[in-house]
DNA sequence: TCTACTTTCTACCACTTGGTAGGCAATGCT
DNA sequence: AGCATTGCCTACCAAGTGGTAGAAAGTAGA
């Protein structure tokens, strides 16, 4: 692999598990068996290779979303392969997630870029939601609230990784799908519409 | 107020909104205009500092989910009284859930500790969401999970002010007001079963 | 007033931080 | 071959890190 994208691929993995702050050059280079200045030859700045590694992230997030929706029937069953989906990629990369939730602590203007990369995702499920609720699939509600409370619930059940295994909750593969099944059941009641 | 209160304030809020690597012993002490000695009398070390810090934040939130339990009715009433308290913690002072979002991400072996502290509020909720559930005023499913949901709704719609700013979200206290109503819609259809 | 204690300070230290300057080998183009 | 470019390196630096040692200043009781 080419020495910039190992860099990226480390960088991304330090700064979502141990924050922007609490990564460090040194550390990561020596890692990757570099120098630190390598790191610096191909990102100018510290901050430089946040902005790709978050870039990285995004584009990601959005494949799989976008590749979500093109899988899916409408209503319900595309939220449902979405939070699978995100579900998937929240443990094959979890860093991914993190680094996303880090950079909105991070706040601007790292956040102001990423929003700017993430905006179209947004408008998109709340038009596509708006669209739903007016046909009755979805019950009605303010869709870009919505969109928010889904993304917290989401992100919170995807990244409290550390959370649940200092509670006791175990993260074998079987009870992460067990925390999903109740995550999309969770959903769907807030969701769908009673059945009258 | 005690110097050492003072600092404890101002390291709830650096570690909350900063993150602990991100806090330097040296700009807290600027801000509280003492020299940075003065901090580690108090506190022998950063780390004693964060341990503090923590503590004081999970005694808050335990004295505001008690308060909720003592005022309320049982059922739905108690988890709308609930919210609406951390909610207004979390305006009040956004700092404390911050500070327990931040803990997380560090691990162990300050999340360790904090858990224990938080661990009788968990099993608490449990125990009563559990006994809801067979009354039949709960929707029928895994409490302990349901639990886990219920923290990173809350916890999402609380401290995610950056992004909603960054967003273009307005917080004003209307907008919060909103916010907090439709994410009880939200709990509310998620929780309450259908009225058949 | 003397003494003991608490609190805050100055001075310092070893180490780490992100970043600069410039050398040096490999590569590919003319 | 000559030459520019690419990629990684050593050497270095100023600023900042958490923390130690110990002096100075206040405070209270005898």
């Amino acid at each position: 692999m080419k020495t910039s994208d190992r860099i990226l691929n480390a960088a991304t993995i330090a700064f979502g598990e141990n924050g922007y702050d609490g990564t460090s050059l040194d550390s990561l280079a020596k890692e990757l068996g570099i120098r630190k200045q390598s790191i610096l030859y191909h990102y100018p700045t510290k901050e430089a290779l946040l902005d790709a590694a978050v870039s990285g992230a995004i584009e990601v997030l959005a494949t799989v979303l976008s590749d979500a929706v093109r899988e899916s029937e409408e209503g319900w069953d595309r939220i449902e392969i979405m939070v699978r989906k995100v579900f998937r990629l929240a443990i094959q990369r979890p860093e991914l997630l993190g680094l996303l939730r880090e950079v909105s602590r991070l706040g601007p203007p790292t956040l102001t870029k990423a929003i700017k990369g993430l905006d179209p995702l947004i408008e998109g499920a709340t038009d596509w939601l708006e669209s739903e609720m007016t046909i009755g699939r979805i019950r009605e509600s303010d869709p870009y609230l919505l969109v928010i409370s889904v993304y917290s619930v989401i992100m919170g059940a995807a990244t409290e990784g550390n959370l649940l295994e200092a509670i006791g909750i175990q993260q074998t593969p079987r009870d992460v799908a067990l925390r999903r099944k109740e995550l999309l059941r969770f959903l769907r009641s807030a969701l769908i519409p009673a059945v009258n």
